[in-house]
Order: structure tokens, then C-alpha cells, then sequence
DNA sequence: TAGATTGTTAATCGATTAACAATC
DNA sequence: TAGATTGTTAATCGATTAACAATC
């Protein structure tokens, strides 16, 4: 693949927030929109609308502005969510159950496709048509079905241990659920979801 | 309360992050910690963990470093997280359900104290020891009982207008795990909360 | 054509880092 | 005391924005 050099890894992290706006616009059956339109939508100044989708090539026509079915479809291939994506789900507590079920992944092109813990309660349970596997079954089932990206939901104490396998497992991708940094090489990608850190976030804002 | 002017909502945004470390911390019960082990930890600089700490005081002792009790505490009280808050959960589908009986949220300050949702079907239902009330009745809910942080989780198309709902209520700070950016005024705090987004921001770099 | 909007350059703004005196 | 580490200043780096020629 030809590389992308240089690109701002916060350029990266918007893509998906237009992309999600794109297809909002889609479903309302609007076809054409334009940096400031977009903009206001997100909250974004059109200027790095315009300067962000500048790092990979020229999208929209003067006068008219951009496509929206058209620039959603380059957007798509720029993130490589334009394919299907196979995930590991590690720890099957409530919340690996929760995203076992969650029906948003698959039409935004996710597929969990396997299911892991290390309780022996736990394996064999069938979750959304999947049957919980052994963690030790877990490298060979991720070669088996060329699983690239893993959701980490297992407990803090657990998470980095889990993470270590899962990269001697291949994966480089990890969406790490445990409220814990987790320390892994360079061509790991981790991303976290803490819900109570964003609910902090905002909590330092209530005064009065 | 004092006002804290001009504090970048960048490093707010990172007090949770250094609060998740010191609190593991403790679990180990190390005592003292410094900027450069900290930064480590998270793959921040030590500079810029000091630096985002000079902007409420000086919590550290040259030679020694960080008492790590201490310092978790000063940052609880920053946040304003050494108090519990009352949220309530609007949509009480796969996702609501699942925020309903996670168990993270409780032992780091926050209460889900009520549950709505529109769809006669789930009304009276029993979740995690709460009954789902109708959203017609979340105005007077959320004034009895002075909850201020509400977790949005309907679908999509129903987001912006429960948000303007919750406004309405009261309600100030909004974790929306709806995939779409809300627009609300701006005395109004909102995070977003998309696991596909995150997922398609790791993709991008799953090249060859 | 006139109006609108792009892609890009240069200016501005803000965040991060390096360095160090102060001091535990 | 010697060594370690803070809090802070100034320098650097990078991201955002304003402005505009090009052009649909």
C-alpha cells in the first residue's frame, strides 16, 4: 500500500466524526454540502474542514462544494473502513456482554467474531451466536479467522497481561475498555474508552 | 465558588487520566511518585504533567516528588469528583441496559439514580434496581432529585431531541453515546462516547 | 456573468518541551 | 552535603485560522 506520510494523527481522529456527519447527511437525502455547512453541524471552523481533507487530495468544486455520497465514499477509503473488520472481544463480564450484543458495530463495518475469558463459568456460553472460547485458545483462533483488531473489557488488574497476549497474538489494534494506560510497542495502536473520565471531564465544569 | 479562569480544556481533560494512574498507584500502595515515573506510565512528558499541575498549586516537594494520596486528592477535588453525582440514563436498549448494571461507575463517584426511556414496552421495567420511568416524567425526576449528568443512549434520530429535553430539565453535562454531535448552548458540557469511531481512527494505520 | 466555495498560503495562536534556579 | 525533583520561564513546535486567487 502506498505509505501516508505525515498526516497529524488529530487529522486522523476527525475523520470518523465526519464521516459520521456525512452519514447523517445521507439519510437525510441531502446530496451536495460544503465546509461551512459541515462546520456548523460540528462545531468546526470550515477552514480545517478544508485544510484536514487537503492531506488527501481535493474532494469538493469550487462554487458548489463537495459531493456528500462521494466525499463519505473517500473517507471510507482513506480509514479502510470501506471493508469488513474482524474483532476479538477479551472478558465477557457485563460489559464484554453489552458489546457482544450492540447491534451498531456491524452496519459501520465491524464483526465481532470471536469471544474470549479465562473463567471456566464463562466458556462455553453462547453470547449473540457466539460460543465464549478459552483465552488460551486465543492465538490460535485469531490466526485461524485473521482477526486484526481486539476490544479489551476485562478487569484493570487483568488489562495489561491481556494486551501482551494479544499482541503476541498479532493484533495491532486494541480498543481498551479498562480504565488503565496499557504500555505496548510503538506498532500497537490502543484506544481508550473511559466513560467516568469524561464524565469528570465534564464535572469539573458544573460550579455555579 | 472561585472561579478558575483560563485553564486550556486540554489538560482538564487529562486530570482523569493522571487521577486513573495515581489511583492504581495506591492499589500498589507505593507512597511517592514523581513527574518522570508518572509520565512513563501514561507516555505523557514529566514537563508537561508539572506543568498542567502549576495551573492549580503546588503538590509536589522538590527531592521527593508526589505523595500520591495527596495528589489523587487534590486532583479529586479539582474535578470536583470528591463528591458523588446523580445521572440519569435516557434509552434503555442493549446499550442503556449495559449502563444500567455496569459496576465502574459507582466506586469512582457517580450514581445512576433514574432511568427513561419513550417506549411504552420498557416503561415499569426493573433494571439494577431501578424502574424505567417514561420520558414524559424526567422534567420532574431530575428537579426532585437534583440530578445534573445525564448518559444519552437512544438511537440516533431521537438524540438532539431528548438533548434539548434534558436542557430543558436542567441538565448541563451530557455523556452521548449517540453517534451523532449534538448542538446545545454553551453553558451546556457534552463528550462524545463512539467505540466505532475510535476503532475506524485505529484502522487508518493498519497498513502494510 | 455573478455568486459561491474550494484548496492553499501565510499569519496567528496555543500547546509542548527544554532548561534551570530553587529547594527538599 | 549531594542528589533528586519540583515549579516556572523562554524557546520551540505544531495546529488553527484568516485571507484570497482560482474556478465551478
Amino acid at each position: 500500500m502506498g505509505s501516508r506520510p505525515n498526516i497529524p494523527d488529530i487529522v486522523i481522529g476527525r475523520l470518523p466524526i465526519y464521516l459520521r456527519a456525512l452519514y447523517r447527511m445521507i439519510q437525510e437525502e441531502k446530496e451536495y454540502t460544503s465546509s461551512q455547512e459541515l462546520g456548523e453541524r460540528l462545531g468546526i471552523s470550515s477552514a480545517q474542514i478544508r485544510k484536514d481533507l487537503s492531506h488527501f487530495g481535493e474532494f469538493g468544486k469550487q462554487g458548489t462544494g463537495y459531493n456528500i455520497k462521494f466525499l463519505h465514499e473517500k473517507i471510507r477509503q482513506i480509514l479502510q473502513v470501506d471493508r469488513e473488520w474482524l474483532i476479538a472481544v477479551v472478558g465477557v463480564g457485563d460489559l464484554g456482554h453489552a458489546i457482544a450484543h450492540y447491534r451498531g458495530f456491524a452496519p459501520r463495518g465491524f464483526h465481532v467474531a470471536a469471544l474470549f475469558d479465562s473463567a471456566p463459568t464463562k466458556i462455553g456460553e453462547q453470547i449473540g451466536g457466539l460460543t465464549v472460547m478459552p483465552v488460551s485458545a486465543m492465538k490460535d483462533e485469531i490466526h485461524r479467522q485473521k482477526i486484526q483488531v481486539a476490544m479489551l473489557s476485562v478487569p484493570a488488574e487483568h488489562a495489561q497481561q491481556v494486551a501482551n497476549e494479544l499482541i503476541g497474538a498479532g493484533i495491532r489494534a486494541i480498543l481498551n475498555y479498562a480504565p488503565i494506560t496499557l504500555a505496548v510497542p510503538p506498532d500497537v495502536r490502543v484506544q481508550y474508552i473511559d466513560p467516568v473520565a469524561h464524565l469528570q471531564h465534564m464535572t469539573y465544569y458544573l460550579r455555579s
